[in-house]
DNA sequence: TTATATATATCGGATGTCCAACATATTGTA
DNA sequence: TACAATATGTTGGACATCCGATATATATAA
């Protein structure tokens, strides 16, 4: 099977980026998990799956950069905390220095 | 050890990124192994170690992505082929689609 | 010539990312 | 109650990404 060193560029596929997105993501709408996983769908063209989206939702919240809610029982609202708000505005800075110019 | 699931988002690391970021520095601009490293280095904070680079170099030449040309005997000049042009126009597109708003 | 610096290259392996599969709980419907 | 649909959650493992170590070749300097 090919090997993609380095990343395949067609695919541009989200290796290290699925926490800053949903940070993101969070930052502009609290939301649950199911909400964010086809916001993620209609931007990417994939919705990440159940053992993708999880996962990376349990990690951001034990580091303390979102808080969850539930709502209605069934339902978990995820939001921004502070250290989030911070940790998103540090990365944002980064992703934008290393990606500048590529944006139209 | 903690473990980042999602990707870090202090860290936005290139997972999966670094052969979109090369291909988009080449449409700018044909450069050799070194000065592509600096330039990702500027960008991005930390320089790309050569275990990195050139075998993302070797893939992205492999796939037709980039041609490769020896000058003055010790450096080797990369540059955008069609087909890479046309990949990076693709990437491009859907990586602009899923940060759409994470630039100013 | 010897030594140093620079550029390219490969390989092994540590680690992270993500999915498939499975499991649980709640809500709504028949 | 039984059944389907929806949301959340966990685990194992396949695979990719990337670095460190190492090697080679060339150019330059002493």
């Amino acid at each position: 099977m090919r090997r993609f060193v380095g990343g395949n560029p067609y695919c541009c596929d989200m290796r290290g980026m699925l926490g800053f997105l949903i940070l993101f993501l969070l930052s502009k709408k609290s939301m649950h998990g199911q909400e964010l996983a086809d916001e993620i769908a209609k931007r990417k063209g994939e919705k990440p799956s159940p053992g993708t989206i999880y996962p990376a939702l349990k990690s951001l919240r034990e580091m303390g950069f979102i808080s969850s809610e539930e709502k209605e029982g069934k339902t978990i609202v995820y939001s921004l905390t502070e250290r989030g708000k911070n940790a998103l505005r540090i990365a944002k800075r980064r992703f934008i220095r290393t990606f500048l110019g590529v944006f139209p």
